[in-house]
DNA sequence: CTGATGTTTCATTAAATTTTGAACCTAGGC
DNA sequence: GCCTAGGTTCAAAATTTAATGAAACATCAG
């Protein structure tokens, strides 16, 4: 599950555990029941965090932190999707662009362009809708 | 835009090089036009191949296959989705009934196990709908 | 059958990714 | 101000994943 998200394996399971607790837990607890490291576990739990996929519960007088997954799982995984997929849309445009002018330029058979631009047009579409379905933080 | 497809680099770049082309490409003028070995461009079609992305056209008399993307972009992007998620979710389907049982079993937090069986739900209507949406080769 | 072309296999090598752990911050209690 | 629990950073080590290329295989022309 977690290899087609995109996440190591650390971070797929710190989540996990998270999801599966009966209550948040605390730095420590974590490490100590998947048996990793104090660097491993800060990092997945700064990844998890930037995603927005755990919150922390601070309790009143007490020093450490408690971590529990946030509401929805469904948000949680969207956010994900969003943040891997959206640059990579960015950054294929105008490799696109230049690639449909390049085989316009050139007189490339007809079939062809056809391919190449349907293909730009599905691109731009996609970077319409996204931030429709996929509101950043703060919508 | 290859890394969240989940599949090697060398692998996009011939799906990439065959969509862009022209015309059906053979083996050497893939190998030559990317600069990697014949064994990566043997996997790489292989590949292609089994996942129905793409097609051989073979000239009479001739022995050298030549290889074109197959019509639909949409339909191999689906076939290649397919194929990595649909294999998770059944993996998963045990594990996460173990999970709910035991939270049962002991009594867990009624939010807990609404969150499981949420879970759960979602795992089992995904599989039920995975052969309407994505038809098997052969539909 | 034989030789050559075209392709596949797979053990080895190389590259990319993940994990570790020790050094380093930081906030709060004293 | 100083000490310590709690957490972060990041270079190096370990692991995982992909690419290479030599040897094996297949197919066809002669």
């Amino acid at each position: 599950m977690a290899s087609i998200l995109g996440v190591p394996r650390s971070v797929a399971e710190i989540y996990a555990l998270l999801y599966i607790a009966s209550s948040p837990l605390d730095f420590d607890h974590i490490q100590g029941r998947l048996g990793i490291s104090k660097g491993s576990v800060s990092q997945g739990l700064k990844f998890l965090r930037g995603h927005e996929m755990i919150l922390s519960v601070k309790e009143k007088g007490a020093r450490r932190e408690r971590w529990q997954p946030t509401p929805s799982l469904a948000a949680s995984l969207v956010a994900l999707l969003r943040s891997q997929v959206l640059p990579a849309l960015e950054q294929a445009q105008p490799g696109l662009q230049r690639v449909l002018a390049d085989a316009q330029a050139r007189g490339a058979q007809p079939e062809v362009i056809e391919r190449l631009s349907r293909l730009n047009r599905w691109n731009s579409r996609a970077l319409e809708l996204a931030p429709l379905l996929l509101p950043p933080p703060g919508a």
